[in-house]
DNA sequence: TAGGCCATCTGGTCCT
DNA sequence: AGGACCAGATGGCCTA
């Protein structure tokens, strides 16, 4: 029976230390089916590795019964051997899977720190978060795309912007292709007009937008697009989505 | 105290 | 078979 091995291996340490002493492995039912009851409740431990299987006493003891009985006891000791060892082995499997996805996850962190490294930083320090920094990285690169494009076109700023504007829109450009058909997740879903969320910070600078509306507003340290036209850095609200 | 963010563990699935 | 990837669960920490 593995219940030893069930309740004692709670954490993922003393399971891979468990696990690498095997080879001697011994379970407590063992012991105490092969061994008489101790002497005094404090018995220990040492005393009952003592013996190598099959060394036991039970062999000078004539009868079939007794043989049957010696069986049947090396069997569930068999049993509990291969029951434990398979335990071990899955449970040190998963305790080096835990240490791969662990790695993983660091370097997938080294990597978004690398990434949050090359946008624009903020005056306080604020860390962006982790879901902030890619929709802040996509957006940044799409305003960059934007601003080579725009001088490719060799179109003044103001004039990029009259070719940029779709006309139902005010002060604002159009937002940038979502990554992924998961609207909702960049929150077009509640702005089937890009302006829509932007209309109010911009109009009414008293309230200010929801996060709802858009993670960024003017003044925002988000806006400080480098090497972005003045007058296309009013026009983010709209290319921020959020949520 | 509730909610957001994060790290970690875990089991499942896919790939090599 | 073993590793990579993924998503769900859980608990800790922090902030409004």
């Amino acid at each position: 029976m593995p219940a030893p091995l069930e309740t004692t291996c709670l954490s993922d340490l003393d399971c891979a230390s468990s696990s690498s002493d095997l080879p001697g492995f011994l379970t407590d039912e063992e012991d105490c089916a092969r061994l008489p009851p101790p002497a005094s409740a404090s018995g220990s431990p040492a005393p009952a590795r003592r013996g190598a299987p099959g060394t036991s006493g039970a062999s000078d003891v004539p009868g079939a019964q007794d043989d049957e009985q010696e069986r049947r006891r090396r069997r569930g000791r068999a049993r509990v051997r291969s029951e434990a060892l398979l335990h071990s082995l899955r449970r040190s499997r998963r305790v080096k899977a835990n240490d791969r996805e662990r790695n993983r996850m660091h370097n997938l962190n080294a990597a978004l720190d690398a990434l949050r490294s090359v946008l624009p930083s903020f005056p306080d320090d604020t860390k962006l978060t982790k879901i902030e920094t890619l929709r802040f990285a996509y957006n940044y690169i799409w305003a960059l795309a934007e601003t080579l494009r725009l001088a490719d076109q060799g179109l003044p700023g103001g004039a990029a912007r009259e070719r940029l504007l779709p006309p139902q829109c005010g002060p604002c450009l159009p937002r940038p292709p979502s990554p992924t058909s998961d609207a909702e997740s960049w929150g077009s879903g509640a702005a089937a007009s890009p302006c829509a969320a932007a209309a109010s910070p911009l109009s009414d600078p008293s309230s200010p937008a929801t996060s709802e509306d858009f993670a960024y507003g003017p003044g925002d340290p988000l806006f400080s697009f480098p090497g972005l036209p003045k007058d296309l850095l009013h026009t983010t609200p709209c290319f921020i989505p959020y949520h």
